[in-house]
DNA sequence: ATGCACCCTGTAGCAACTACAGGGTCAAGA
DNA sequence: TCTTGACCCTGTAGTTGCTACAGGGTGCAT
């Protein structure tokens, strides 16, 4: 497989292809006479692994330490259960944090009635530094 | 005021400000002797402004065309109404999209039992393709 | 032989900061 | 008076996870 069909095959731009290999992770693979990259099945499955992981929202670095172990299967599982969990919880508090946004921006959008600048709703509630901090992502 | 106390003020990192000033976001403020930067009030105002439109998520670009906005008191405040439904309606897919991750993720994690890698849900669950795709941030 | 789609490397850009390195300034205490 | 420490300055490079060139080579069909 050349790298444009795994590209197509996993859904991964080319270059983000070169770019994990780059970082180290995906192993470099075989080349051609001509210097092309020749992939085979299992260089598929770890990137559809990486690209699963990624949509899931896990960093690199966290999808370095799951290859990890998924390469060291006598490994315990209790760490990849662990990261997952530690993930989860990041996930679900960056929820909570954006409903707390959506409720604020719910209470600052729609008053406009067309007005000028100078009496906008909008801008005042944005100025106006007594409105709660939801600290930004 | 000088840059450490107007960072104290708006809880804002001072590189942070210097930032801004270098992007054009707040104005250049007065020197004094010694070539230390010189706030009054309506910087202070100013950065509360940016801080607090930063913590609900606006990009500098958006922040760019608020202020804009507010510094020009006759213009059509349609404008920053638009800006912020945008925004808002970004922040209400973005939770919806957190809400189908976190759902995938709780049905992975938890599922340990303390077993080697080799035979782990989590994993397993990650190399599998046939999950569905719900596209990262 | 000439087009075209594909591949290669290496570097620079994005957002929004953050973190130095390597220097200058200023007030207080010994 | 000297020095210590807290502050300030500029300029540049790093962060994350890609994406987009520029400038070249390869392979196959017409």
């Amino acid at each position: 497989m050349k790298i444009g069909e795994l590209s197509k095959a996993t859904g991964t731009n080319i270059e983000t292809v070169r770019y994990y290999e780059r970082i180290g992770l995906l192993p470099a693979p075989d080349r051609t006479a001509a210097n092309y990259r020749s992939y085979g099945e299992p260089h598929r499955a770890r990137l559809a692994f990486v690209r699963h992981s990624r949509e899931l929202g896990f960093t690199i670095e966290e999808i370095r330490s799951l290859l990890d172990l998924s390469d060291h299967p006598d490994r315990d599982c209790i760490e990849a259960d662990h990261i997952a969990t530690r993930h989860l919880d990041q996930v679900e508090a960056k929820i909570a944090q954006l409903e707390t946004l959506r409720d604020e921006l719910a209470r600052i959008v729609g008053r406009c009635r067309g007005g000028v600048a100078a009496d906008c709703r909008v801008i005042e509630a944005l100025g106006n530094h007594a409105m709660r901090d939801a600290a930004h992502p």
